[in-house]
DNA sequence: ACACTATTTATAACGATTACAATGTAAGAA
DNA sequence: TTCTTACATTGTAATCGTTATAAATAGTGT
């Protein structure tokens, strides 16, 4: 499953005329088997072992790469850093505002709203962003516990 | 109608034990009459004429006890720097990739998702953003023209 | 093997934001 | 009023994420 994700990234960069390194390599393979979301720094210290010698400019110019061939997406919300998020099907996030955790969830696309703010606001609509926000069951049961 | 709001914040301010000096008034004034989404350099550099002394940490400070105050909501999106929006009522908000001017649009709230998402993931859901992202008629304009 | 180009690395630079210490200012008590 | 105390502002240094740069390295095609 993952492995035919990752073979189709890879089948995807290789058609772009974008080399295969093995730090690539393991940047998406990373990046496809971690479920969370992870930042920069997440995915250079989870290689550090492999890659001793890796740059985090390494990581940053790379998924500037995938971002730009459209393999992966950058989610800057509220906490310093941006996230990074393999690009499968499309499908909505919801953040914990306690540990940060973002979770995916699918919903029909919102078509209706774009729509509507074309029309209201006269702007030609490219895409749209929905976050929704609150407590995992995790913190939820952390902050019970915690009183 | 302005002056409302303005008069509203102070005394939400002033009820919270916080006083009310002339670079909050400023900043707050600035903030409910401009149409834009001003980020904290903007507002430091808008007041500099009226306040040569003042610090931008003193924007960042203020800008901070607004936004616990929930006067002030942090639009923090792709580009480097955060965006301040006043507080009025619930709207979205509908962002040109060109130029980054960000224009309010209404629509009722999408309270359904939040269900959903809430059923599936098991959060406890708090609140949502949503931005359409797209090209203002003006850009689409220049763009035109340029061609 | 050679030349050419893409990639990585290491490090410096940058820009937004925050922390800190010193100074200033307002409000209440004596 | 004057003193005291707590809060605000200022200026500057520090921090953190990210990007730019230049030198070193590795692939690719000839």
């Amino acid at each position: 499953m993952s492995e035919v994700q990752l073979k189709d990234a890879l089948d995807a960069l290789k058609s772009t005329g974008v080399r295969i390194t093995p730090q690539r390599h393991a940047i998406l393979e990373y990046m496809i088997h971690s479920t969370m979301h992870p930042t920069a720094d997440d995915i250079y210290r989870a290689l550090e072992k492999t890659f001793p010698n890796m740059s985090v400019a390494t990581v940053y110019n790379n998924l500037r790469v995938f971002r730009k061939a459209g393999l992966v997406k950058e989610l800057t919300y509220g906490d310093s850093s941006s996230r990074f998020d393999f690009v499968t099907h499309d499908h909505y996030h919801i953040i914990c505002n306690d540990c940060g955790k973002i979770v995916d969830f699918h919903y029909p696309g919102l078509d209706e709203v774009e729509h509507l703010a074309s029309h209201v606001t006269g702007f030609q609509v490219d895409y749209h962003r929905l976050e929704i926000y609150g407590t995992c069951q995790d913190c939820i049961g952390k902050t019970a516990k915690a009183q």
